[in-house]
RNA sequence: GGGUCGGUAGCUCAAUGGUAGAGCAGUGGCCUUUUAAGCCAUUGGUUCUGGGUUCGAUCCCCAGCCGACCCA
């Protein structure tokens, strides 16, 4: 393995530095690679241990990744970096002896080590580990990105991800608050009686959704599956069975293009709750946003980078989508329209609509490049055109909409939601009327599953990624995912 | 898919139609409370790839690859 990836990057000076100090070692006796340190500390919790009477300090043991190295003779500064975050140790010749010291002097950055040993406070008041002992445990033989500016050359970002977590804080963080936006939620729903559950990602027809799926071969079976391209049909199947609150938060892929707010793979939340409806589901929505908020950030505010901010407590604004697209067309008549005049407005407005499109078609393409980016402040957008969505009820006394509402926070939408649609002649009327002249694509196993009886419930979904970027100002979707999908690199590095 | 910008040392970035530079990292030396530690010295380059123009190209031109942003 060692050979390999000589051969795959050019071995240049500071590899075959590490290298010799690496073989150096093993000819005397030491192997970091079969060392280990028992770790009692983590950075957090051995600081929280230091106490203002030093002499009463205890012990800490603690272990991670130098991240800085400031060698003055004999002594020196060093930095740790471990799950918690950062910690400085401080190294004396006359504290740990000669020989340990002079091993100590040839450690690089990138290398872990463990150090044992009781804290102070330094003269600028940081909590330090005066080491008494240390131990290598494994040799980094690549060197660290630059330390001040990090690594900022995107395609190293994502295709090494672990050079960003370890140097660039912010990235870290962020990572960090995803893992608990997640596990937050979880304890929300949980907390409310809804059942985790998990469908299948393999699937022999996609569904649930207006997108193109990728698919794959089944070889045992001769024949074509397909990456689910939403979570709904399978989990309102389970509200037949009787699950009468259930969610799922999986990979959902979609074969479309890549953007600063779309990934082909990205993690969705959906969620079903019986006996309720859109209305229902709004509040809930609501209140698990605002308990991430209060879990994960401590604050119900996010700060924009013009200086605006996004208030996330309290109510939320609630509007009508057909209201929304009079204001910005300025045009109390505009559902009567004609295509033409429709599409004349557009261009007056500046905006760019396919003329072969259908009314609600251009009509959405208003709302999504005149409204949708304006409303910064988390806004419930209801009754939408029934066109836009088959699987939700239609509004009562106004059959031209639905009950749904789409949840927008700074300027994107985050999650739909709706009464769902649970008469079963309706919803293959639906179906028949948006598949067109492709009826063999409905889908007549979940018809047949509505035939048996689902109660009427209201459902959401939620994506997680873009969730994470507004809540922790992210401006690219990317930046929210560990490891972006990217073009391959035909097995170059 | 279209437009704009970019690709130079391990990392972050300069520069020039005429031998390619800095900071950090590395190496050697000084330095026992540093905070991007400091000081002295020093190693390191297929300037993304392939063509073209030119006496000479990292720079100009063309094509390609990769990336970022905007648009579709």
């Amino acid at each position: 393995m060692t050979e390999k990836s000589d051969t795959t990057t050019p071995t240049h000076d500071l590899y075959a530095v590490r290298m010799g100090k690496l073989n150096a070692m093993r000819e005397s006796g030491f192997d970091p690679f079969r060392a280990n340190w028992d770790q009692e500390h983590t950075s957090a919790q051995a600081r929280d241990l230091y106490q203002e009477d030093e002499e009463n300090s205890p012990i800490v043991k603690v272990a991670g990744r130098i991240v800085v190295f400031r060698l003055m003779g004999k002594a020196a500064f060093v930095k740790i970096l471990d799950r918690d975050g950062k910690l400085q140790l401080y190294f004396r010749r006359d504290e740990i002896g000669e020989d340990a010291y002079k091993a100590f002097r040839k450690l690089d950055l990138g290398d872990f080590i463990g150090a044992e040993g009781p804290l102070f406070k330094t003269k600028t008041g940081e909590i330090t580990v005066r080491v008494k002992s240390y131990r290598l445990v494994a040799k980094a033989l690549r060197p660290l990105p630059e330390k001040w500016h990090g690594l900022s050359d995107n395609e190293q970002i994502y295709r090494q991800r672990y050079l960003d977590l370890i140097v660039n804080e912010e990235s870290r963080d962020r990572f960090l608050k995803r893992s608990k936006i997640v596990s937050s939620i979880r304890r929300f729903l949980d907390s409310r009686a809804f059942l985790e559950v998990e469908t299948s990602m393999l699937q022999p027809e996609f569904g649930g959704a207006a997108a193109k799926p990728f698919a794959t071969h089944f070889n045992a079976l001769d024949c074509d599956f397909y990456l689910r391209i939403a979570l709904e049909l399978n989990l309102k199947k389970l509200l037949v069975g009787g699950f009468d609150r259930v969610y799922e938060i999986g990979r959902i892929f979609r074969n479309e293009g890549l953007s600063r707010k779309h990934s082909p793979e990205f993690t969705m939340l959906e969620v079903y709750q019986a006996y309720t409806d859109y209305r229902g589901i709004m509040e809930l929505v609501r209140e698990m946003i605002q308990t991430i908020c209060r879990e994960v950030l401590g604050k119900t505010e996010i700060e924009l980078h013009d200086g605006q901010s996004i208030k996330l407590g309290g109510l939320w604004r609630e509007v009508p989508y057909k209201e929304l697209v009079i204001e910005a067309t300025g045009d109390p008549q505009w559902f009567s329209r004609s295509r033409e005049e429709m599409l004349a407005r557009c261009e007056e407005m500046g905006i760019d609509s396919n003329p072969n499109q259908e009314r609600f078609e251009i009509t959405n393409d208003v709302f999504e490049k005149r409204i949708e980016p304006n409303l910064i402040q988390p806004t419930f957008v209801t009754h939408l055109p029934r066109e836009l969505c088959p699987l939700a009820k239609l509004t009562e006394g106004d059959e031209s909409t639905i009950d749904v509402f789409e949840l927008c926070i700074g300027g994107q939408e985050i999650a739909p939601a709706y009464s769902e649609q649970n008469d079963p002649l309706a919803q293959r009327e639906m179906f028949a009327a948006q598949a067109g002249d492709e009826q063999q694509n409905i889908d007549n196993d979940f018809i047949l599953a509505l035939e048996h009886g689902m109660p009427p419930a209201g459902g959401i979904g939620v994506g997680i990624d873009r969730l994470v970027m507004i809540l922790t100002g992210a401006t690219n979707l990317r930046d929210t995912i560990l490891f972006p999908t990217l073009k391959p690199t035909d097995g170059k590095p």
